[in-house]
DNA sequence: TTGATAAATGACAGCGTTGTCATTTATTCT
DNA sequence: AGAATAAATGACAACGCTGTCATTTATCAA
């Protein structure tokens, strides 16, 4: 074992203090934005912090003070893709504010969730979680985690804000899935069917009512066999899309609750022999590398999962602050809005309109 | 706001200490099961710790005790799955021990790395890391932890144990993708070709290996227009085989550096209008939810990623006990080996021999 | 210049736990 | 039974930091 190097000897506050030639509560106020520090002294301490490589101990910070540099990530693993993005850019904005993550993947279906979840909160001294769907849209929890003061912000699916007291970021699945559902349309689609995903997912049901939304729009009629309710998995895209094909009169467009399904959906039709998009158009929703890893490519809509993200850490960060400081008055909780975009490829695009693709 | 329920109070080990009637630090004892507490008192301290639901706070605990509760994930890969299983692996463990987990994605490319780990160990108090390709099998990665003494253990590809010194779990892609390609060989085929994957990740050269032993083993000619380098993607699978369709003799049988790459090739195979397995058998590697997406569905090398990371973490744990007590002689670094499974599927069977599938 | 006020800095307790060591209590041996 | 030893328990400092409050230093008006 070597010894020591500069960067491994664990330097403290006090260390700074000592190099800087002030007191160490000095070189907190430097490291906390407190103000109050000479220009001079500022420099000072900075150079000082500079050259020993300090970092301050976030296990020590959440202990003294009053508030704690930790977030929890909550969910319900419905898909790596999301998962993944979702957990990467709440980590960005961690460590652009200085906070810790702790993951917490957890079953839906636990009983004791809120309990679990309380746990985690009081063990690793969370200063507040954010919450993604199928757990985000469970009112049991939401609940639970209201009475025992926990701050929290989710990412829900919704089409308006809700008279929701908790902060919430909102994805307007169902706008999404009318202008998917409205571009098939224009497509010249007007058999058109839908392959939905959890009902334990609001955006499953979400989407489904954008889709009936832009059929009624254009005075499609409205045909149940066309609707079929399954899972955000390709299996599902698969044997749906099979039943579609089954019918005496098939569908010409399939608009797929994600990409997953929409992929198995394609694979089926294909298998069949069909051609995408001439004999059936089939969308998909999520623009997970999934709607890029098939041929044609699909059409989908793309929800910024990464910034989604970053925006609910940012945002739960700032009801934290909010919360400290009682000047500011209740009604200032966070919300936000995110419309995912169309995206137009291939899979829906008929060779005759395909000037339409940007 | 409700106020406080029961079960948000902050509880300390003073109110457990109270409750049962003794001394804050037997408390501390029944946790970290120090022994020395009769066994009448500890069944009064764990009675107090389940009525009051107490936590013990990790912050205090890495803060006050020369251990900490804290180990770190470091990965950077491209594949969802693949780092998904980890992390659930690691954080499955972590819960059972009671430890923390700290998730660091980082880019290998960063000139700076090492010193951005050490920067997260600090500030965290992390007691180790835990290190997945390619990361883990970059030298500088392993010499700068070293010199800087912070513990760690990594996944990294190996066919044999080397004389490292730090611990490691063995990933024996050599010997499975010499079990792949002598699949493919028994199937008929002595035309096979192989479709590698990035070359900063050492499995990717390790199966090369593979590959080229079971060629070897049964006499097959090597053609280097067989062999193309490329990276684990999909769009590379599709461009491979397209590349090795246009060859003059094209290959019979491909071998995939992982899923996605096959998927790939199976996509663009298909596409030109050929039976898979019959005129071009495919198989894959990893046995990610890729190979099971695809028609058929992939002949692949099954690596448990979950059950690996657990151990790997169990593994990291128990080095830093041992690292504590200087009774346990040094040559007791763990070391850990996997060998992923051949798991044969449509996309290499012809019908023929269909029945070895078991 | 002087006193009054504001800004900058420091001293010190305390966060919830572990580590060390002293003290009390139980057990064993003669 | 009494001394000697082992086991169980407790008192208290310390971990690295923040919060509070006291003290010092700079700034300004008269």
């Amino acid at each position: 074992m070597v010894l020591d190097t500069t960067m491994n000897t664990k330097t403290t506050i006090k260390d700074v203090a000592e190099l800087a030639g002030v007191s160490f509560k000095t070189v907190s106020r430097v490291i906390n934005n407190e103000g109050s520090v000479r220009k001079e002294t500022l420099q000072k301490v900075n150079d000082a912090i500079n050259e020993l490589h300090y970092q301050p101990n976030t296990a020590a910070r959440n202990l003294a003070g009053s508030k704690s540099y930790s977030l929890g990530y909550v969910y319900d693993n419905p898909n790596a893709y999301y998962v993944l993005d979702m957990q990467n850019g709440i980590l960005a904005e961690c460590r652009d504010r200085g906070y810790e993550l702790v993951i917490h993947p957890c079953s839906a279906n636990n009983k004791h969730i809120v309990e679990e979840l309380a746990t985690m909160v009081k063990r690793s001294q969370l200063a507040g979680l954010i919450i993604s769907p199928p757990l985000s849209e469970m009112p049991e929890v939401l609940r639970g985690l209201d009475e025992m003061n926990i701050p929290f912000i989710r990412i829900i699916s919704a089409s308006e804000v809700s008279q929701e007291s908790s902060p919430c970021v909102y994805i307007n699945d169902r706008d999404a899935a009318f202008d998917i559902t409205e571009h098939l349309i224009e497509q010249g689609h007007s058999k058109i069917a839908f392959l939905r995903g959890d009902e334990s997912h609001r955006s499953s049901h979400e989407r489904k009512i954008g889709y009936l939304n832009a059929l009624k729009k254009h005075n499609i009629p409205i045909i149940e066999d066309y609707q079929i309710d399954g899972s955000y998995s390709f299996e599902f895209g698969v044997q749906g899309a099979k039943q579609l094909l089954s019918l005496a009169e098939p569908p010409t467009g399939i608009f797929s609750c994600n990409d997953e399904i929409a992929a198995g959906a394609l694979f089926a039709v294909r298998l069949q022999g069909l051609n995408v998009p001439d004999d059936m158009a089939i969308a998909g929703f999520e623009d997970s590398p999934f709607s890029r890893q098939t041929w044609p490519m699909l059409t989908t809509a793309a929800q910024p999962t990464n910034i989604i993200a970053r925006k609910a850490a940012a945002s739960l960060i700032q009801h934290l602050v909010n919360l400290r400081s009682p000047k500011t008055s209740v009604d200032s909780i966070p919300h936000l809005h995110f419309r995912p975009q169309l995206v137009k490829r291939e899979s829906t695009l008929t060779v005759t309109s395909e000037q339409s693709l940007e």
